[in-house]
DNA sequence: GACACCTTACTGACCAGTAAGTAGAGTCGC
DNA sequence: GCGACTCTACTTACTGGTCAGTAAGGTGTC
């Protein structure tokens, strides 16, 4: 049968994504290696290589499905109020905290100059996937009347991206800092 | 001369932490090695190791003297106005991101799973440093009258903290962020 | 027999770290 | 004022480990 070929051709390869996404999230892209990955899969190192040559081909692929999953999430949220995105996305940065993760955009511009060129180019359109929302939902806030905040809508949604990236990091050392950025930015924009 | 002697003493191991400043900010710490540093400075990579054994130690005397700089810096501008404070903390930002660099805080938190313990200890008490100064920035700030914000000081302070951190990230993509994020903390704060 | 999905076996580069030796400058007894 | 000693600040030469990446071979399935 064929699916159930595919669904093995497919399993390794997706098996290796999610551990190399654990793996960057946590300790970054550099600072992972192959034998990481294969030793935890029960592989050989060649076996990754065989579904990603080059280690920038796994970077660029773990991009590439971000950027998927994000539209995937952007699109099944869109129905949502703005402070219901916005929690949406607070979410998002719980789910990461609780698995001693940062987030992707944080990790990713940390090593940006130690990235290949294919990855920094991904990097580059992710994170302006993720700002552009950023700044929609503020938008949209104030334009429902349940935010409120001086300046642009495009510089407030740069301090609730910066801050919630920072705030991952700060997070490292302090349980209670990303709590704390969360509840000051809900403050700041004069929802709940 | 003995202060001859100290002087050259001091002067290749003080070389040798600029450059590994340098290096760890726009790179990582994972990310350069003693090559780097022995290739620039045109010495033998065994040199590097007679004033710094491991390089943990290297990374150790880097954050102490993180430490050792910012409280000289704090106490030197004691007697400025909260927002003239700000203003030098956004200036700060400002030299990094003019040397393609991120802030010690923000690639040592994003590193952290993979620093050696004694740096990540080192780290912690940096960060905390950092951060109880923003917040204090920000708490005498609205003592004063001159910044008005919702939310306790430490959140407000780590709002900051995390943002500026972030924004510097950020301006790896866009040299519009950075500036961006300042303003905007300015309008949040509503000084200027 | 063609193909997907691996394996074994290897290369060369780079890495942190070490051991042993050395050049020069300062210190001491005499 | 001269040899012996000592210390700092390196050097050369090396080790063992890890890394990404490759080449060639095997195995099961359509």
């Amino acid at each position: 049968m064929k699916p159930e070929t595919d669904a093995r051709i497919t399993d390794t390869r997706k098996k290796i994504l999610d551990l190399a996404e654990a793996l960057m999230l946590s300790r970054g892209f550099n600072a992972f290696s192959y034998q990481h990955i294969s030793a935890e899969l029960g592989v050989r190192n060649a076996a990754i290589h065989y579904h990603f040559p080059k280690k920038s081909d796994l970077g660029v692929a773990l991009i590439e499905r971000y950027c998927r999953r994000f539209e995937r999430f952007t699109q099944a949220q869109a129905d949502l109020s703005p402070d219901e995105q916005l929690e949406q996305y607070f979410e998002l940065a719980d789910r990461y905290f609780g698995q001693q993760q940062i987030c992707p955009s944080g990790i990713l511009s940390a090593e940006l100059q130690t990235l290949p060129d294919d990855m920094r180019l991904q990097t580059q359109a992710f994170v302006a996937l993720m700002r552009g929302w950023a700044a929609d939902i503020v938008r949209r806030g104030r334009d429902a009347g349940v935010m409120h905040y001086p300046g642009s809508a495009e510089g407030m949604g740069d301090v609730v991206f910066a801050a919630m990236q920072g705030a991952l990091q700060l997070a490292r050392f302090d349980r209670q800092a990303l709590q704390s950025v969360k509840l000051q930015i809900r403050q700041l924009l004069g929802c709940q």
